[in-house]
DNA sequence: CGATTCCATGGAAACGATTCCATCATGGTT
DNA sequence: AACCATGATGGAATCGTTTCCATGGAATCG
């Protein structure tokens, strides 16, 4: 009792026209509305469903995106994938999803793999660099990036940068427009003494307005002796550190971990050891900000009383910490809702890139220096 | 200088041979050695990788499988993808994603685009019930479950089932053996007072015996009014609670919240303020246990003095809590690796079940009842 | 040595859609 | 009345692969 789906010749013979006919009256081409009506109630009787796969096949190309993030485990980029998935949804689009590791190998065999398919369109949290990503484009994907840039890309976007505006639809394109080449105009450094850019658009936060407020803020409780903790991709977030702290950085106090949870806390835990001067920490993601937590206590640190902490990302479990976890919130969600956006656009008009803003929400990590 | 892939077709004129052989070649079938190399070398030097549209339209099939998810801001799932993602590209499959938002008519419409994608197998965490899943097996999809069974299977595994061995490799089949209607067939209940059981293999944990740990701890501290707080898909778990707490249950102590974190809030704050007689919550996920303890520390009760609290699922920041969260820590990314390898096995020999151990974690919030 | 088997091989037919193009009818214009 | 523009329609080509089948040569067996 296994009777397979019904093609569009059944529709035809049952409607008793063309299949050229049937597949205009469903893609909205020209066509007599007494056909149309027969051809659309033939097809609803037999419950047709034109196959993706014919169709892909004869369109060279299949419908849909990839999806790139690092870690699913990581709440932020669970909340980037909510919002591409709500968006795709709307569209009707599948997502294929790829887990990176942050590994810019598996990140390049994903992508081997989304050409293999024929999906050439790909929202990514990069791991990789120019050496990944040109060839991608090259071989005619359609990328957005999404939360940081490649790791050869310039590391902010410079003081000229805008704001998006977060305060319209999620569809207002308003202002924040700039490609990636855009953005690098800005940083200061001429195009030239660059790898030739990835002209590819990108959604990012406003990480150096939300360090800058951090750094800011910690200053202003006293502290002077102020660690940044980072992962893999915040090179934009500790160049924005670096800059906001002012010359000359104290090397010591900037360090990084790779991907893991393990690494995260070996390196929050070297830096408490081998710095027991510091006061105040900043992390680049909340990965990081977890292990901090985790190392002071070891440590027997307090927070804020000993050490004051200022994570990057705004995770529901900030508010659970005790104390409650001072944070630079970024807007997850949206950013994959809109780089989904930006991606279905991306025939259309050319697509242009997107900052949003950050927001430094005040708990109780934080206290004047001791 | 777009030049598009390499087709088959350019193999074989390259190779001076047919398309057929090139083809045979590649997918391991009969030719003579010198042949094997000439086309494998001429494939790897035209940088040659066969389109899976073509293959798929002709196989009536797409490759890869299809992972749905209720939320993946929800950590635990985030765990359980990585799981499926981690199986599936060692088995270089593509994943095409969803978030059902434990809505039983996206999820449905979910397995309609699949099914439109040619995408015959899906690991699903299922939110509708047999209406929703009976069709997409009829339609010929592969299907296994993760985490939970469809609303209107039976709530239990019953007694009689065994544990999956956690000790051996991930790929061990060994214990842990049983299809859904085997399951069904172990609660003591007989067959036909149901609806025709879908003959569906799932990855579950151990919820019966996690829970009933859970509750025989608190009662051990001390604790007779207990309350849990469940959300949707914690059928399993709601009647293991029942069943260990004993007849008679107090029914204002069994709460139910929708998937929402706002939900989840007020229904143990709802759950809190109508019944200050209670001195312990178990919660049926980490959302609920996220929301007990900003609800409880709205109202001013203190974990555990005032409150103990079990919470389902074992997340990083169950221990940055303060307290640290006690919890019922079930092994997600196993179960979604699992999930994924009985999907790749279901062609080869009738899928199984699997029941994965749970385990109790002891840590601050819970305390003997005052 | 003839017959049978076996293997490598290439041509061609699927798979299910879109889309180009030719055909035909219709109606309006010169 | 001849002609042209318009619009609906169906046939057939196409996308890139797998797979069936026929062919031909070589090798084995009786």
């Amino acid at each position: 009792m296994e009777s397979r789906r019904a093609t569009i010749k059944d529709v035809a013979e049952a409607a008793g026209v063309g299949v050229a006919t049937v597949s205009r009256v469903l893609s909205g081409g020209s066509a007599s509305p007494e056909t149309r009506e027969r051809v659309l109630a033939v097809a609803a009787h037999l419950d047709y469903r034109p196959s993706a796969l014919g169709r892909n096949l004869r369109q060279r190309r299949t419908g849909g995106m990839g999806l790139f993030v690092p870690d699913l485990t990581d709440t932020f980029y669970g909340q980037l994938a909510e919002g591409v998935l709500a968006c795709a949804r709307s569209a009707g689009e599948p997502v294929v999803l790829g887990s990176t590791g942050d590994d810019p190998e598996q990140e390049a065999e994903l992508v081997g793999m989304l050409l293999e398919q024929g999906v050439d369109r790909v929202i990514a949290v990069p791991s990789g660099g120019t050496d990944t990503w040109g060839p991608a484009i090259k071989a005619g994907m359609t990328v957005v990036f999404a939360d940081r840039l490649p790791s050869d890309a310039p590391t902010d976007a410079g003081p000229g940068a805008r704001l998006g505006s977060l305060s319209g639809s999620p569809s207002d394109e308003g202002s924040g427009a700039a490609t990636v080449s855009d953005l690098m105009m800005l940083d200061g450094l001429p195009p030239a003494s660059r790898a030739r850019p990835l002209d590819v658009p990108a959604v990012l936060a406003d990480d150096r307005a939300g360090i800058r407020t951090a750094v800011r803020y910690l200053r202003g409780l006293g502290h002077r002796r102020i660690a940044f903790l980072g992962g893999p991709g915040h090179g934009r977030r500790v160049a924005a550190f670096r800059e906001a702290v002012g010359a000359p950085v104290d090397e010591d106090l900037v360090v990084f971990a790779t991907g893991s949870r393990d690494s995260a806390y070996a390196a929050a835990s070297g830096l408490f050891q081998s710095r027991p001067d510091l006061t105040a920490v900043v992390t680049g993601g909340n990965v990081l900000g977890e292990a901090a937590v985790l190392a002071a206590r070891e440590l027997d640190l307090r927070v804020p009383r000993d050490v004051s902490l200022v994570m990057y990302d705004d995770v529901p479990w900030a508010e659970l910490c005790s104390p409650p976890l001072t944070v630079i919130a970024q807007p997850g969600r949206d950013m994959g809702y809109r780089a989904a956006e930006l991606m279905l656009r991306a025939g259309s008009r050319r697509p242009r890139s997107v900052l949003l803003p950050t927001e430094l929400i005040v708990r109780g990590s934080c206290g004047p220096r001791h």
